[in-house]
DNA sequence: GTTCACCTTGCCACGGTTGTAAGGTCAAGC
DNA sequence: GCTTGACCTTACAACCGTGGCAAGGTGAAC
């Protein structure tokens, strides 16, 4: 199987399956005479675990872990438990985070006529300079002020 | 004002108001014999402008139309309330993978026993090859099928 | 022997932010 | 004066994951 019959069988484009061999997340294909990467069945069901993984929003060095504790079959099912039940944690901090933000803007879109008249208050929160004691709900002690949220390429 | 004082009082790092000018978010600096740059209270208005926008998750482009908005005084607050309800929208959708992602693994993880034993419908689920009538409840037509979600640095 | 789809490697781009390196400047204390 | 240390300057690389493009080699059908 060449490379691009296997990023179809498993959904992982061959661009990535390349990249995910060069920082050793997957194993070197065995190649062909004129350097052609095959792959067999068994490596396109551990591309299909790493895009699995991806899908529910898993790190490389996470997937790393995983494909570690998928390997060792002696292995308690507690430590992918505890992998899965962290990553559910990043997770719920993101949405937080996101659904502050979005809660902030729906406040201050609710507030803004949306006319042709220059007044604004959405603009003019964004000026006002932040008091001290913030508006946050809670005064998170010594939190990271910038968001972990990035906003993310469209495609 | 240095670049210092001015971080300190806007809230936006020394690095990153460089950075802002760079990439003409930001006017250049004045700057003394020695290429210090200068600010006045009125440049660290803007910069705590662009940190409020960017707590809100608003991209670098997103704040350089809000900075236009916010420049021209006549501008009806209808596009304001536009730019904002666009991003209220970009959060939704993120909010909307990323709860995805946390239900399936709030259901895994309440299915997997967590204990000595190997077996693990986690792992057994990531293995799993995806059926083509995905699992999905609704079939969104071409959905990109990446998440557009990024792990982001943790510091 | 040409054509076309595929493969190869390598480098660049996107977000936004941080780190590091190698140097210049300023104000204080001696 | 001169050193010290905190600040400033620029430039470049890194993070993460993915896509794009270039320049070339390969395989198989016609």
């Amino acid at each position: 199987m060449n490379i691009g019959q296997a990023a179809k069988a498993s959904g992982v484009s061959a661009k990535m399956i390349r990249h995910y061999e060069s920082v050793g997340l997957f194993p070197e294909a065995a190649r062909t005479e004129s350097g052609y990467r095959q792959y067999t069945d068994k490596e396109v069901g551990t591309l299909r675990f790493i895009r699995q993984s991806r899908d529910l929003g898993f790190s490389i060095e996470q997937i790393r872990e995983l494909l570690g504790l998928w390997q060792d079959r002696k292995r308690p099912s507690r430590q992918v438990r505890a992998l899965a039940l962290a990553h559910i944690e990043e997770l719920d901090a993101k949405l937080q985070e996101l659904h502050a933000m979005k809660a902030t803007l729906e406040h201050l879109v609710q507030r803004c006529h949306g006319d042709d008249r220059p007044d604004c208050p959405i603009i003019d929160s964004l000026a006002q300079e932040q008091p001290q004691g913030s508006r946050r709900a809670t005064p998170l002690p010594a939190q990271p002020r910038r968001p972990t949220f990035q906003a993310t390429n469209r495609r």
